[in-house]
DNA sequence: GTATAAAGTTAGATTAATAAAACAAAATTA
DNA sequence: TAATTTTGTTTTATTAATCTAACTTTATAC
């Protein structure tokens, strides 16, 4: 147990005794979300993701190696302990339970709820977080398709293809938006382009791989590559 | 417009010229809160609200001065400009928001709510906050009783008496809770006080000022002065 | 109306997060 | 494999928010 100020100034005890800013945190995510299956991180990806040169990114990752969060040795790749992929996953969790909550439950786009949860994913409170998922009923997948870490960390990555690796003919299910950014998302709504939808490829267009694709009442929907490269769809 | 950094790193376009830091924020927060009716606060209250050194609250006050934020002269009292009253209670109208709708909304205890609210008040995201106000109804009042300012930052106070100024044989209703502490709020709830409860005061004891009162199937509470100090009621 | 106390300011130091410049190691390419 | 480019580190500097110590102004008390 720690004595530490709240943002109010009033003195409040805390169970927790690892109060991280909420750019160390920026750190730990960033570091999680360029980790592959190897777990390797360049200084440099870091640093491009984060906008942060590399010295400053050097020098925090020595302050995180001291807290035991990220194993770093120099010249070598960055790599999370477990300690600090547990920490990451908190706060991914943090981030897509409230991403489904401010869609489910307060109705917001799911174009908007990206920039809110980037600041709601930093509250301390494992009660206010609790209440959301029992709220939401426990959700496995957020507003994107991406998977909600449960409270221990476990998250379930189903298998997807992207829809820029389907055949002609095929009949799929849209699954996930991959790179969520507002403006690929809006470009989904004018389409009336949403999660679990079903479509078939009509044609593929050889010369530059763009899709003919039909759904719901739209007969013939033009769609880029790069908008199928952004899409994870399921093979029905 | 200017381009500006969210809390991943990426860039994004913000209308709000003015990013507050969460730091600036609770300076302003508390320099209202803080302000009587003459407006006026005094650099040494300021300091021991934040619990924050006297000098770098000068030095606060000279950055938010420059800012049009606050009125400074040297040795004088500290007022909030228009400029800055403005945001301040946009940051109240946030916090009350927050605190309303995770009692009505989400069910955690009023005792909770505070701390919860300290961080959500810092978000921006004027989307957030509007629809927290639609789902609840416009609602004038917070949990504890406080006026809740609307988008115009216009804030109805009533004016109440403390349940500590009243006489026996009175009967009242509990219409707000000052200074709400966690440990204050829990005694509250252990006694099956709430807002809107009607109760009738039996007695006082002249000694110390401890009143007897009767509600609900209670027929002989005992409420210490400093206890009734802290409650705000309507007469009937 | 001095003397003392309280409140407020100034000056100097510290810490965290950042960057620029210069340097070193590793990877790539010719 | 030697030259060049890319990546990573070290050193030095800056900015924001904080503090302590020393000093000044205003308020209070005798």
């Amino acid at each position: 147990m720690t004595l530490q100020k709240t943002f109010n100034g009033s003195a409040s005890i805390s169970t927790f005794a690892t109060m991280n800013s909420l750019i160390e945190e920026n750190y730990l995510k960033s570091l999680f979300n360029l980790s592959g299956k190897s777990g390797e991180v360049n200084v440099n990806e870091l640093s491009k993701q984060l906008e942060i040169k590399m010295p400053t990114v050097t020098s925090m990752m020595k302050k995180l190696a001291k807290k035991k969060l990220v194993h770093y040795e120099s010249y070598k790749p960055l790599r999370l302990t477990e300690k600090g992929k547990k920490q990451a996953v908190d706060i991914i969790r943090k981030h897509r339970l409230t991403e489904m909550f401010l869609v489910q439950k307060m109705g917001i786009g799911w174009e908007d709820v990206h920039h809110i949860a980037e600041q709601v994913e930093h509250i301390q409170s494992p009660v206010f977080f609790e209440k959301m998922d029992e709220l939401l009923g426990y959700p496995k997948l957020d507003p994107h398709g991406s998977p909600i870490p449960d409270k221990n960390g476990k998250m379930e990555w189903k298998h997807y293809n992207k829809l820029s690796e389907c055949k002609a003919g095929e009949t799929i299910k849209l699954a996930a938006a991959i790179n969520t950014s507002v403006e690929f998302l809006k470009f989904l709504n004018s389409r009336e382009l949403r999660l679990g939808l079903k479509l078939k490829i009509k044609s593929i267009e050889p010369f530059d791989n763009t899709m003919i694709v039909t759904y719901d009442k739209r007969l013939a929907e033009t769609l880029s590559h790069t908008v199928c490269e952004r899409l994870l769809v399921e093979k029905l």
